[in-house]
DNA sequence: CTCTGACCTTCCAGTCACGGGAACCCCTAT
DNA sequence: ATAGGGGTTCCCGTGACTGGAAGGTCAGAG
Protein backbone atom coordinates (compact mmCIF):
# COMPACT_ATOMS: atom_id res chain seq x y z
CA UNK A 1 0.00 0.00 0.00
CA UNK A 2 1.61 3.38 -0.86
CA UNK A 3 0.65 6.44 1.37
CA UNK A 4 -2.65 7.80 -0.41
CA UNK A 5 -4.09 4.36 0.35
CA UNK A 6 -2.85 3.77 3.64
CA UNK A 7 -4.29 7.63 4.82
CA UNK A 8 -7.79 6.43 3.21
CA UNK A 9 -8.48 3.60 5.05
CA UNK A 10 -6.70 4.93 8.37
CA UNK A 11 -8.40 8.14 8.28
CA UNK A 12 -5.15 10.04 8.64
CA UNK A 13 -4.21 12.76 6.06
CA UNK A 14 -0.39 11.57 4.47
CA UNK A 15 1.12 14.04 6.22
CA UNK A 16 0.41 12.81 9.62
CA UNK A 17 1.27 9.58 8.76
CA UNK A 18 4.84 11.08 7.58
CA UNK A 19 5.24 12.63 10.56
CA UNK A 20 4.51 9.87 12.67
CA UNK A 21 7.37 8.10 10.94
CA UNK A 22 9.57 11.10 11.95
CA UNK A 23 8.96 10.73 15.35
CA UNK A 24 8.91 6.80 15.34
CA UNK A 25 5.45 5.31 15.87
CA UNK A 26 5.67 3.42 12.83
CA UNK A 27 8.44 2.40 10.41
CA UNK A 28 7.13 1.18 7.02
CA UNK A 29 9.36 0.00 4.55
CA UNK A 30 10.16 1.25 0.95
CA UNK A 31 10.07 0.06 -2.28
CA UNK A 32 13.03 0.01 -4.35
CA UNK A 33 11.52 3.87 -5.77
CA UNK A 34 11.73 5.34 -2.37
CA UNK A 35 8.19 5.44 -1.69
CA UNK A 36 6.49 4.05 1.52
CA UNK A 37 4.98 0.70 1.74
CA UNK A 38 2.41 -0.29 4.09
CA UNK A 39 1.29 -3.22 5.28
CA UNK A 40 -1.84 -4.65 7.04
CA UNK A 41 -0.02 -4.03 10.24
CA UNK A 42 1.34 -0.51 9.61
CA UNK A 43 -2.35 0.35 8.85
CA UNK A 44 -3.56 -1.18 12.30
CA UNK A 45 -1.16 0.53 14.04
CA UNK A 46 -2.24 4.18 12.19
CA UNK A 47 -5.86 3.20 12.87
CA UNK A 48 -5.19 2.37 16.72
CA UNK A 49 -3.26 5.95 16.20
CA UNK A 50 -5.98 7.44 14.50
CA UNK A 51 -8.53 6.14 17.26
CA UNK A 52 -6.43 6.95 20.49
CA UNK A 53 -5.59 10.94 18.94
CA UNK A 54 -9.42 11.04 18.81
CA UNK A 55 -10.02 10.39 22.45
CA UNK A 56 -7.16 13.79 23.29
CA UNK A 57 -4.25 11.51 24.20
CA UNK A 58 -1.36 12.84 23.68
CA UNK A 59 1.42 11.74 21.25
CA UNK A 60 3.59 10.50 23.82
CA UNK A 61 0.37 8.51 25.32
CA UNK A 62 0.25 7.41 22.29
CA UNK A 63 3.65 6.37 21.96
CA UNK A 64 3.19 4.57 25.21
CA UNK A 65 -0.21 3.04 24.39
CA UNK A 66 1.83 1.35 21.03
CA UNK A 67 4.38 -0.11 23.46
CA UNK A 68 2.21 -1.70 25.70
CA UNK A 69 -0.57 -2.92 23.20
CA UNK A 70 2.88 -4.35 21.70
CA UNK A 71 3.71 -6.27 25.08
CA UNK A 72 2.45 -9.08 25.61
CA UNK A 73 3.51 -9.21 29.41
CA UNK A 74 1.90 -5.96 30.22
CA UNK A 75 -0.49 -5.26 33.06
CA UNK A 76 -3.65 -3.84 32.39
CA UNK A 77 -3.47 -1.41 35.36
CA UNK A 78 -0.75 0.39 33.05
CA UNK A 79 -2.72 0.79 31.06
CA UNK A 80 -5.49 2.13 33.18
CA UNK A 81 -2.93 4.50 34.56
CA UNK A 82 -2.33 6.12 31.49
CA UNK A 83 -5.88 6.64 30.52
CA UNK A 84 -6.50 7.74 34.28
CA UNK A 85 -4.20 10.10 33.88
CA UNK A 86 -5.83 11.57 30.55
CA UNK A 87 -9.08 11.32 31.85
CA UNK A 88 -7.96 13.82 35.25
CA UNK A 89 -7.08 15.95 32.52
CA UNK A 90 -9.87 16.42 30.39
CA UNK A 91 -11.71 16.85 33.63
CA UNK A 92 -9.58 19.22 34.49
CA UNK A 93 -9.76 21.30 30.88
CA UNK A 94 -13.72 20.85 30.69
CA UNK A 95 -13.69 22.75 34.39
CA UNK A 96 -11.63 25.59 33.24
CA UNK A 97 -13.65 25.65 30.12
CA UNK A 98 -17.49 25.31 31.88
CA UNK A 99 -16.13 27.91 34.69
CA UNK A 100 -15.49 30.48 31.30
CA UNK A 101 -18.66 29.64 30.14
CA UNK A 102 -20.29 30.39 33.29
CA UNK A 103 -18.78 34.15 33.49
CA UNK A 104 -18.94 34.67 29.71
CA UNK A 105 -22.47 33.36 29.73
CA UNK A 106 -23.67 35.75 32.11
CA UNK A 107 -22.14 38.65 30.43
CA UNK A 108 -23.33 38.01 26.88
CA UNK A 109 -26.85 37.92 28.47
CA UNK A 110 -26.38 41.14 30.66
CA UNK A 111 -25.16 43.09 27.49
CA UNK A 112 -27.72 44.99 25.75
CA UNK A 113 -26.07 44.40 22.12
CA UNK A 114 -27.38 47.22 20.40
CA UNK A 115 -26.14 50.47 19.01
CA UNK A 116 -25.16 52.28 22.47
CA UNK A 117 -21.44 51.93 23.84
CA UNK A 118 -22.41 51.09 27.11
CA UNK A 119 -20.85 47.53 27.93
CA UNK A 120 -21.18 45.14 30.63
CA UNK A 121 -18.50 42.57 28.97
CA UNK A 122 -16.21 45.84 29.00
CA UNK A 123 -16.78 47.02 32.15
CA UNK A 124 -15.93 43.42 33.94
CA UNK A 125 -12.72 43.18 31.13
CA UNK A 126 -11.80 46.50 32.62
CA UNK A 127 -12.55 46.32 36.45
CA UNK A 128 -10.11 47.22 38.80
CA UNK A 129 -9.61 44.36 41.16
CA UNK B 1 6.89 51.43 37.06
CA UNK B 2 9.42 49.14 35.74
CA UNK B 3 8.42 45.87 34.11
CA UNK B 4 8.92 43.84 37.09
CA UNK B 5 6.46 46.06 39.20
CA UNK B 6 3.67 46.23 36.35
CA UNK B 7 3.95 42.63 35.76
CA UNK B 8 3.21 42.01 39.48
CA UNK B 9 0.80 44.28 39.66
CA UNK B 10 -1.47 42.93 36.76
CA UNK B 11 -0.38 39.42 37.84
CA UNK B 12 1.43 38.72 34.16
CA UNK B 13 5.04 37.76 33.89
CA UNK B 14 7.08 39.75 32.59
CA UNK B 15 7.90 37.66 29.63
CA UNK B 16 4.16 37.88 28.02
CA UNK B 17 4.30 41.24 28.85
CA UNK B 18 7.60 42.10 26.63
CA UNK B 19 5.60 40.07 24.25
CA UNK B 20 2.54 41.82 24.14
CA UNK B 21 4.60 44.96 23.38
CA UNK B 22 6.47 42.58 20.92
CA UNK B 23 2.73 42.20 18.79
CA UNK B 24 1.60 45.42 19.56
CA UNK B 25 -1.00 45.39 22.21
CA UNK B 26 0.44 47.91 24.60
CA UNK B 27 3.15 50.67 24.04
CA UNK B 28 4.93 51.44 26.83
CA UNK B 29 7.41 54.56 26.97
CA UNK B 30 11.37 53.59 27.14
CA UNK B 31 13.52 55.48 29.91
CA UNK B 32 16.79 56.75 29.15
CA UNK B 33 18.32 53.84 29.99
CA UNK B 34 15.99 51.41 27.36
CA UNK B 35 14.22 50.32 30.54
CA UNK B 36 10.35 49.90 29.97
CA UNK B 37 8.38 52.95 32.00
CA UNK B 38 4.81 51.57 32.79
CA UNK B 39 2.53 54.06 33.57
CA UNK B 40 -1.16 53.72 34.67
CA UNK B 41 -3.13 53.56 31.78
CA UNK B 42 -0.65 50.52 30.44
CA UNK B 43 -1.47 48.63 33.68
CA UNK B 44 -4.98 49.01 33.14
CA UNK B 45 -4.23 47.43 29.43
CA UNK B 46 -2.61 45.13 31.24
CA UNK B 47 -5.04 44.25 33.50
CA UNK B 48 -7.72 44.31 30.75
CA UNK B 49 -5.76 41.96 28.50
CA UNK B 50 -5.14 39.52 31.78
CA UNK B 51 -8.84 39.00 32.78
CA UNK B 52 -9.95 38.59 29.18
CA UNK B 53 -7.14 35.62 28.26
CA UNK B 54 -8.35 34.23 31.83
CA UNK B 55 -11.74 34.10 29.84
CA UNK B 56 -10.19 32.44 26.56
CA UNK B 57 -10.59 34.91 24.01
CA UNK B 58 -7.49 34.55 21.60
CA UNK B 59 -5.23 37.48 21.39
CA UNK B 60 -6.54 38.61 18.16
CA UNK B 61 -10.08 38.66 19.92
CA UNK B 62 -8.11 40.65 23.05
CA UNK B 63 -6.72 43.13 20.35
CA UNK B 64 -10.44 43.71 19.05
CA UNK B 65 -12.00 44.14 22.77
CA UNK B 66 -8.91 46.80 23.48
CA UNK B 67 -10.06 48.59 20.04
CA UNK B 68 -13.32 48.62 20.92
CA UNK B 69 -12.85 49.61 24.86
CA UNK B 70 -10.97 52.71 23.35
CA UNK B 71 -13.83 53.51 21.06
CA UNK B 72 -16.24 55.77 22.92
CA UNK B 73 -18.38 55.58 19.71
CA UNK B 74 -18.67 51.57 19.84
CA UNK B 75 -21.75 49.96 19.45
CA UNK B 76 -22.32 47.76 22.69
CA UNK B 77 -23.44 44.84 20.13
CA UNK B 78 -20.17 44.25 18.59
CA UNK B 79 -18.08 43.36 21.58
CA UNK B 80 -21.25 41.06 22.35
CA UNK B 81 -20.77 39.41 18.56
CA UNK B 82 -17.21 38.95 19.99
CA UNK B 83 -18.02 37.22 23.37
CA UNK B 84 -21.21 35.13 21.60
CA UNK B 85 -18.42 33.83 18.70
CA UNK B 86 -16.16 32.66 21.74
CA UNK B 87 -18.92 31.36 23.86
CA UNK B 88 -19.94 29.17 20.64
CA UNK B 89 -16.07 27.96 20.41
CA UNK B 90 -16.24 26.93 23.84
CA UNK B 91 -19.39 24.97 23.74
CA UNK B 92 -18.32 23.08 20.71
CA UNK B 93 -14.66 22.59 22.82
CA UNK B 94 -16.64 21.64 26.02
CA UNK B 95 -19.40 18.86 24.03
CA UNK B 96 -15.84 17.54 22.16
CA UNK B 97 -14.43 17.11 25.50
CA UNK B 98 -17.25 15.53 26.78
CA UNK B 99 -17.71 12.99 24.88
CA UNK B 100 -14.19 12.04 24.79
CA UNK B 101 -14.81 12.03 28.70
CA UNK B 102 -18.03 9.92 28.10
CA UNK B 103 -16.07 7.24 26.04
CA UNK B 104 -12.88 7.42 28.30
CA UNK B 105 -14.91 7.24 31.47
CA UNK B 106 -16.45 4.02 29.96
CA UNK B 107 -13.58 2.31 29.19
CA UNK B 108 -11.74 3.29 32.62
CA UNK B 109 -14.32 1.86 34.44
CA UNK B 110 -14.36 -1.50 32.53
CA UNK B 111 -10.64 -1.94 33.12
CA UNK B 112 -10.11 -4.58 35.46
CA UNK B 113 -6.68 -2.74 36.11
CA UNK B 114 -4.72 -5.24 37.87
CA UNK B 115 -1.70 -7.22 36.88
CA UNK B 116 -3.07 -9.12 33.88
CA UNK B 117 -2.47 -8.12 30.07
CA UNK B 118 -6.63 -8.54 29.06
CA UNK B 119 -7.18 -4.55 29.09
CA UNK B 120 -10.75 -3.74 26.99
CA UNK B 121 -8.89 0.21 26.91
CA UNK B 122 -6.28 -1.73 24.02
CA UNK B 123 -8.82 -3.19 22.93
CA UNK B 124 -11.32 -0.52 22.09
CA UNK B 125 -8.21 1.22 20.61
CA UNK B 126 -7.19 -1.45 18.39
CA UNK B 127 -10.43 -2.67 17.12
CA UNK B 128 -11.04 -2.69 13.08
CA UNK B 129 -13.90 -0.25 12.55
C1' DC C 1 35.95 52.33 44.45
C1' DT C 2 34.73 47.78 43.86
C1' DC C 3 31.78 44.11 44.25
C1' DT C 4 27.58 41.54 44.58
C1' DG C 5 23.05 40.53 43.34
C1' DA C 6 18.81 41.83 41.55
C1' DC C 7 17.06 43.97 38.05
C1' DC C 8 16.64 45.02 33.06
C1' DT C 9 17.67 44.38 27.81
C1' DT C 10 17.73 41.65 23.27
C1' DC C 11 17.81 37.56 20.65
C1' DC C 12 17.31 32.67 19.73
C1' DA C 13 15.22 28.23 20.34
C1' DG C 14 11.60 25.24 21.79
C1' DT C 15 6.82 23.93 22.75
C1' DC C 16 2.49 20.59 20.28
C1' DA C 17 0.85 18.24 16.39
C1' DC C 18 0.64 18.97 12.53
C1' DG C 19 -0.51 21.90 7.60
C1' DG C 20 1.02 24.56 3.39
C1' DG C 21 3.81 24.95 -0.21
C1' DA C 22 8.07 24.59 -3.11
C1' DA C 23 10.95 21.81 -5.86
C1' DC C 24 11.60 17.62 -7.58
C1' DC C 25 10.97 12.28 -8.78
C1' DC C 26 7.98 8.29 -10.46
C1' DC C 27 4.37 5.84 -12.95
C1' DT C 28 0.61 5.19 -16.10
C1' DA C 29 -2.20 6.34 -20.00
C1' DT C 30 -2.89 8.62 -24.11
C1' DA D 1 6.14 13.05 -25.78
C1' DT D 2 3.29 14.68 -22.56
C1' DA D 3 -0.17 15.28 -19.08
C1' DG D 4 -1.87 13.97 -14.75
C1' DG D 5 -1.75 12.20 -10.47
C1' DG D 6 0.80 9.92 -7.41
C1' DG D 7 5.08 10.11 -4.38
C1' DT D 8 9.60 12.34 -1.95
C1' DT D 9 12.24 15.82 1.04
C1' DC D 10 12.79 20.22 3.17
C1' DC D 11 11.52 24.40 5.29
C1' DC D 12 8.31 27.70 7.31
C1' DG D 13 4.23 28.90 10.01
C1' DT D 14 0.73 28.14 13.57
C1' DG D 15 -0.71 30.33 19.27
C1' DA D 16 0.80 32.18 23.00
C1' DC D 17 3.97 32.05 25.23
C1' DT D 18 8.50 29.96 28.10
C1' DG D 19 13.46 29.09 28.93
C1' DG D 20 17.92 30.39 28.53
C1' DA D 21 22.16 32.84 27.04
C1' DA D 22 24.80 37.02 26.87
C1' DG D 23 25.18 41.33 28.41
C1' DG D 24 23.80 46.37 30.34
C1' DT D 25 22.14 48.97 34.79
C1' DC D 26 21.44 50.14 39.44
C1' DA D 27 21.42 50.11 44.58
C1' DG D 28 23.62 49.09 48.65
C1' DA D 29 27.62 46.84 51.36
C1' DG D 30 32.25 46.78 52.51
Amino acid sequence: MNIGEVAKRAGLPPKTIRYYEEIGLIAPRRDSNGYRSFDGQDLHRLAFLHRARALGFTIEDCRTLLALYADEGRASADVKAVAEDHLARIDEKISQLQSMRDTLGELVRSCAGDNRPDCPILKDLSAKP
